[in-house]
DNA sequence: CGACCCCTTGAGGCTTCTCAAAATCCGTGG
DNA sequence: CCACGGATTTTGAGAAGCCTCAAGGGGTCG
């Protein structure tokens, strides 16, 4: 079927334990957008849903584009970013398996989305999508939890930008990136980014150069090792703590 | 009744044309949540509603106190703010009449919200508004909406914070206050600023002498005029813009 | 084995911050 | 109406942190 294929077949078997291997995208899709839905409210999901499978370092949508589609991450890493017109870059934030991409409330994109890793998203027509959100309050309901979140998460990226030093910045953003790999259930030491430095300084607010110092600094001061530039060892987690900040 | 009553008797006339000046709260509670409610949908609404109304520079919640209640502003400016333990502030938003407050993912406030001038509000205890947005999906829909604008606000603030210089930042600043002037219906020009230069400073992660050193700067060039600390003439406002940034 | 890309390290400069003091505004009271 | 006191804003001088520019090191892949 390529690397597009559509979901209607899920919810045929509704009830079937086991899926194959070869659907293991519409289990994850299940999980992290239909798990309040009944099976008549999944169909309905899925019928205006397709799969699409993206490379690293490929483009989603740009910034300013046409918000034509609404998009579900199932797996893989994936950086929003807004850029100004000499090339400086922000990237907003990263995302992960059951976050939503591309919910706007205008009709344009306002952030650029970027793969990092393999990902696969379920890709909804936005028209499709904002009808299916009139019809079942419980997805609108998931909706709202998610953009609250990510609101607070903003929150937090605004302190960090506006009145963290470089050392509290990348100390704060390795302790996010040791939750976030615990929150998923992976392994948090060695911690693997899966981000450049150049992602993690346009992250950070940070040049490259600035990024790389700091590692080396926390090095120098055995608060973590690298195995090598993407494989970090924390090594005192409360040194990192003391130094993202005291308070918050 | 002082300075605190219910709404109930808001929705015993809804198709009363002509509300009292006393009850100017009720309308403006009415255009910012109630829009697109029906009568019953709206008596529900405001059965939970208590009005309160603060003066200047008054904390109506802390950062980490229990998110016991939502908020709407009805009138008047509230800064939303996070701190450190050495006392540096950033602040995240200015909020306006019709803008949520208050309304969490988690148990506490992510935020701290301070009163900028005389502010009205409707507060609802978190658990029956959590209810009447499961039982009134438009609510819902609606959060949702308001939700999503202000993350695309955030993304704005975070490549603000993270990538423009301390001239960008006041030009960009200085236009978003005129366009939200004219949204509000104001006078924007000249423009007035309910936030002091500290309070400018902190949303825009700058000192307050690097924020007024711009002011003087922008002043010289003639680009502003300065009636007052807090009263600006914007004499050219497409040279802010140029400098606000060309792209984006 | 070599080319390329990314990361690291170094030196110097610039923007912004810090510390300090003067000027201005504003409400209060004579 | 003017004088006073406190708070806010403006201005100045110097320091510091981060950026810019430049070069060197290390890993990966053909």
């Amino acid at each position: 079927m390529g690397s597009v294929h559509n979901f209607v077949s899920l919810p045929s078997r509704p009830q079937s334990p086991s899926i194959p291997d070869t659907c293991v995208n519409c289990t994850a899709r299940s999980l992290t957008i239909c798990a309040s839905l009944n099976p008549q409210e999944q169909a309905e999901v899925a019928a205006v849903a397709t799969e699409l499978v993206f490379k690293p370092r490929q483009i989603i949508f740009h910034e300013g584009d046409e918000a034509a589609f609404v998009y579900n991450i199932t797996s893989g890493s994936v950086a929003l970013s807004k850029s100004m017109a000499d090339g400086r870059r922000q990237i907003t934030g990263f995302l992960g398996p059951g976050d939503f991409l591309g919910f706007n409330a205008r009709a344009s994109h306002s952030v650029s989305a970027e793969t990092l890793t393999d990902v696969h998203v379920c890709r909804f027509p936005r028209r499709a999508f904002h009808e299916l959100l009139a019809r079942i309050p419980p997805l609108e309901h998931r909706l709202l939890t998610v953009a609250t979140t990510e609101l607070e998460a903003a929150q937090d990226q605004i302190l960090l930008l506006g009145r963290k030093t470089a050392m509290e910045r990348i100390s704060t953003f390795l302790l996010m990136q040791i939750e976030r790999a615990k929150a998923r259930g992976g392994v948090a030491n060695p911690l693997i980014l899966p981000m450049t430095r150049a992602e993690v300084g346009d992250y950070l607010g940070l040049t490259i150069e600035t990024v790389s110092r700091c590692f080396t600094k926390l090095r120098k001061s055995n608060v973590i090792s690298l195995l090598s530039a993407d494989r970090v060892c924390i090594n005192a987690p409360e040194a990192l703590s003391a130094l993202a900040d005291a308070s918050d």
